[in-house]
DNA sequence: GTTAGGG
DNA sequence: CCCTAAC
C-alpha cells in the first residue's frame, strides 16, 4: 500500500487537494552532522595592518632602501614576521546580530507552526501573513543595520582597489613607490581629478558609493517564464493570488543580484592585496578586513617568499582551498556572508581569473574622501616617490598633489536615466579606466617626463618645482606589465582585467554610441565574456531570473567609453585564455533566482509530494528546467520556509507573494507533521486516515 | 544517485 | 549555491 501513493498522486492534477501523498519515511534519522571543524580564525591577520606595518617599517628604514626593491622583498618577508598580528575585533557585533535574528526567527517560527498545526492545509489561505509580519524590535534593528553593511560590503572596497593597488605594486615595489596610502590616494585622486574635469558631475561622483539602489529598471522577470514548466503549472483555484510580481519586484532583485554579481566579480580581482584601505575598524570595514585578511594570508606569503610577482595562482589555489574554513565561520551577517562565500569560493576556484568587475566597484575610501580633489600626498617621498628616486642626493622633495589629470571620459546617457544610473555609469567609466591599469605620468612645467630613469634632478625638478610645477596624470597603462611584470600569470591576469573586463562591462548592448576605435576591441572582449561572466547573470534559459544581464544593467547607462588619449593599446589585447579558465571544472554555477512562477510550481509540487522527495518534485515540476536540480529545489524550499518565517522587511530579492509563502509554511508544517507521525513507527494507517 | 543539513 | 555525510 505504500507503492501506489506515488502513482496516484502523480496522476492527480494537483487541484486544491494537498493531501495526496503518503509521506515517504524520511531518512532524516541520519544524524545531522555539524562535523566540520572550525579552525581558529582569530589568527586572521588584518591585511591592512600588516601592510601598514610592513610599509611603515620599510619606510622607516629610509627611502633609500625603498628604491631598490629587489632587495626589498626579503625585507618584506622579514618584517612580516615582526608585525604584530592584529585580530579581527568587530566580530562580536556581527555574531550578536545574527543571533538576535536567529532567535527571533525561531520564535516566530515555532509560534507560527503551532498556529498552523491546528489548521488544515486547505484553509491555509485564510490566515493572513499579517500575523507574521510583526517584527520584533531586535529584529528590526538587525534589519536596519543591514543596509549599511550591505553598502559597505558592496563597496567592499576592496577588490577593486585591491586589484589596482596590486597591479601597481609591482612597479611600486620596484621603484619604491607606493605604499598602501599612496595607492589609496591615487584612487581618490583619480576620482577627484575626474571631478575637476567635469565639475558638473562633481556631486554625482562625490558619494562614490556604488549605487545600492539604482533606479528601478524595468525587468521582464515574470514574463516569459511559463514555458519553463511546459504547462505543468496548474493554476488551481485554490491559489487566489494577486497579480504576479511584475517589473517593480524584479527591480530590487536585480539590484540585489547585480550586487552579488559585482561582488563575485570583485572576487576575481581580489587576489590582489588591498592596500588602499585604511584600517579603520568600522563594522563594515572590519568585514572587509576579514575578508582581505583571509586572502592575504595566502597571498602575502607567496608573494613575500618569492620575492617577486612570479608566484602563480596555481600555487595559491590549494592552500586557499584548505584554509577555507578559516573564514567560513566568520559570517556575521547574512548578506555579508553570502558575499564572502562567493568571494571565497571564487578565490579558490578561479582566483586569478579575470577580475570581472573591477569596473563596478568603488570604495569607501573614496566615499570618505569626498574632497579628494584636495587630497594631498603630503607624506613626501614616502607616499609619492618618483621612479628616479633621490637616492643619490639627500635633499628630499615634498610633493603636494592636488589632483590628477584623468584621461578624458565620454559619457553618454539618456536623459531619462536616473541620477543613480548616471553615477553608476560614471563610476563604471572611472573604474573601468582605473581597473584597466594605470600609471602615473609626471609633468614638469606641463611637460611630460617620460624617462623614468632620470633622477628628479636630472629632470630639472627641484624644490621650487615641487609644489607648483609638478603635475601628475593618470594614464591608462596597457603595456607596462609586459615589460615589468615577471610572472606570465600576472600578465595574463592583468590583461584580462584590463581589456575584457571594463569594456565588456560597459559595452553598450546596442552599439548605439561607441567610439570607433574601441569598438573592435569591445567585440573581442565581449565575445568570450559572454560565455563566462555575462552569462553569469544572464539566464541563458528562459528563467526570467536572469537579472543583471548586460541589457538590463546598462539599460539606463549605455555608452561609456573611456577614451584613452594616451598611447593606449588597450583592446588590442586579446583575451585568449578566457575560455580556458572559465571552463575549468570549478566554475560556480550561475545564480538563477527562482521566479515567482517557479516558486509556485515548487510549492505546488511539495504540497503534493511533500518534503523529502525532492527528486520527485524535480521530476514533477521542474523536469524541464535542467538547471534546477532536486538539491536546488530542496534548498529553495529551505529558503522559502525561512523566508516565510521572517518579516517581509527582511526578505530580499524578488518578493514572493505572501500567499505562496503561507502555503509554504502550511505545507512545511503539514509534511513535517506527517514525518513526525511516521517516525514513532506510526503505521501508515494513521496517515491514511489523515489523508482521507 | 538521493536526502538532509550545514555552510 | 556548494559541499558532504549518510544512505
Amino acid at each position: 500500500m505504500v507503492f501506489q501513493k506515488r502513482t496516484s498522486s502523480e496522476m492527480e492534477s494537483c487541484g486544491g487537494s494537498h493531501v495526496a501523498e503518503m509521506p515517504r519515511v524520511p531518512k532524516s534519522a541520519r544524524g545531522k552532522r555539524s562535523v566540520r571543524k572550525k579552525e581558529s580564525q582569530g589568527q586572521a591577520m588584518c591585511a591592512f595592518d600588516l601592510l601598514a606595518t610592513v610599509a611603515g617599517k620599510l619606510l622607516d628604514e629610509g627611502e633609500g632602501s625603498l628604491g631598490n626593491m629587489s632587495a626589498g622583498s626579503p625585507v618584506l618577508a622579514a618584517s612580516a614576521k615582526d608585525v604584530c598580528v592584529k585580530q579581527e575585533q568587530c566580530d562580536e557585533e556581527g555574531k550578536h546580530l545574527k543571533n538576535d535574528v536567529m532567535d527571533q526567527d525561531s520564535c516566530n517560527e515555532s509560534a507560527l507552526i503551532s498556529h498552523i498545526a491546528s489548521q488544515r492545509l486547505a484553509d491555509h489561505h485564510s490566515w493572513k501573513g499579517e500575523d507574521l509580519n510583526e517584527v520584533p524590535k531586535a529584529k528590526s534593528e538587525a534589519v536596519d543595520k543591514e543596509p549599511s553593511m550591505i553598502s559597505c560590503t558592496k563597496a567592499d572596497l576592496g577588490s577593486n582597489f585591491g586589484a589596482i593597488a596590486d597591479r601597481w605594486s609591482p612597479e611600486s615595489v620596484e621603484s619604491g613607490a607606493f605604499t598602501g596610502d599612496a595607492a589609496a590616494n591615487v584612487m581618490a585622486l583619480a576620482a577627484a581629478a575626474y571631478n575637476k574635469n567635469a565639475p558638473d558631475m562633481y556631486n554625482l561622483l562625490d558619494p562614490m558609493d556604488v549605487d545600492v539602489k539604482p533606479p528601478p529598471l524595468v525587468s521582464s522577470d515574470s514574463t516569459g517564464e511559463m514555458p519553463l514548466y511546459g504547462g505543468k503549472i496548474h493554476k488551481s483555484v485554490s491559489f487566489p493570488r494577486g497579480p504576479k510580481g511584475g517589473a517593480e519586484y524584479s527591480v530590487d532583485r536585480e539590484n540585489d543580484d547585480d550586487d552579488d554579481d559585482k561582488s563575485s566579480g570583485c572576487t576575481h580581482s581580489s587576489t590582489a592585496t588591498n592596500r588602499g584601505l585604511r584600517p579603520n575598524c568600522t563594522a563594515d570595514q572590519s568585514r572587509v578586513k576579514k575578508f582581505l585578511a583571509c586572502k592575504y594570508r595566502k597571498v602575502a606569503p607567496a608573494r613575500m617568499h618569492k620575492g617577486d610577482l612570479s608566484y602563480s595562482d596555481a600555487d595559491r589555489k590549494p592552500s586557499f582551498r584548505n584554509k577555507k574554513m578559516y573564514y567560513t565561520r566568520q559570517r556575521t551577517q547574512r548578506s555579508t556572508f553570502k558575499r564572502r562565500k562567493m568571494l571565497d569560493r571564487h578565490s579558490t576556484l578561479v582566483s586569478e581569473e579575470f577580475a570581472k568587475s573591477n569596473a563596478k566597484r568603488t570604495t569607501k575610501v573614496n566615499a570618505r574622501e569626498p574632497h579628494a580633489a584636495s587630497l594631498e600626498a603630503n607624506k613626501g617621498s614616502n607616499s609619492m616617490p618618483f621612479h628616479g628616486s633621490c637616492k643619490s642626493n639627500d635633499c628630499h622633495v615634498k610633493l603636494k598633489i592636488k589632483s590628477f589629470k584623468v584621461p578624458e571620459l565620454l559619457i553618454e546617457i539618456p536623459e531619462t536615466a536616473s541620477v543613480g544610473s548616471l553615477k553608476k555609469t560614471v563610476l563604471e567609466a572611472v573604474n573601468a579606466m582605473l581597473g584597466g591599469g594605470l600609471r602615473v605620468g609626471v609633468l614638469h612645467h606641463g611637460k611630460k617626463i617620460r624617462d623614468d630613469s632620470k633622477t628628479l634632478m636630472q629632470a630639472g625638478i627641484d624644490h621650487d618645482d615641487m609644489l607648483d610645477n609638478i603635475g601628475f596624470s593618470l594614464e591608462p597603462n596597457c603595456t607596462r606589465h609586459s615589460s615589468q611584470l615577471a610572472a606570465p600569470e600576472d600578465i595574463e591576469f592583468l590583461e584580462t582585467v584590463e581589456t575584457t573586463e571594463p569594456l565588456a562591462r560597459i559595452a553598450p548592448a546596442d552599439s548605439s554610441s561607441k567610439h570607433g576605435e574601441v569598438d573592435a576591441s569591445q567585440e573581442l572582449a565581449l565575445t568570450p565574456l559572454t560565455a563566462n561572466y555575462q552569462g553569469n547573470d544572464h539566464d541563458s534559459v528562459h528563467s526570467p531570473g536572469g537579472i543583471s544581464s548586460p541589457e538590463k544593467a546598462s539599460a539606463n547607462s549605455r555608452a561609456i567609453v573611456p577614451v584613452t588619449p594616451v598611447d593606449s593599446s588597450a583592446g588590442a589585447i586579446v583575451p585568449a585564455n578566457k575560455a580556458k579558465r572559465s571552463s575549468e571544472q570549478g566554475q560556480r554555477r550561475i545564480r538563477r533566482p527562482f521566479s515567482v512562477a517557479e516558486v509556485e510550481a515548487l510549492v505546488l509540487a511539495v504540497e503534493k509530494l511533500g518534503t523529502g522527495r525532492w527528486r520527485d518534485v524535480k521530476l514533477r515540476a521542474f523536469d524541464n528546467a535542467k538547471h534546477r536540480t532536486y538539491v536546488d529545489l530542496k534548498d529553495k524550499w529551505k529558503t522559502l520556509v525561512h523566508t516565510a518565517s521572517i518579516s517581509p522587511q527582511q526578505r530580499r530579492g524578488e518578493p514572493v507573494p505572501q500567499d505562496l509563502l503561507d502555503r509554504v509554511l502550511a505545507a512545511q508544517s503539514y509534511w513535517s507533521q506527517q514525518q513526525a507521525k511516521l517516525q514513532p513507527k506510526t503505521p501508515p494507517l494513521a496517515e491514511a486516515r489523515l489523508l482521507t
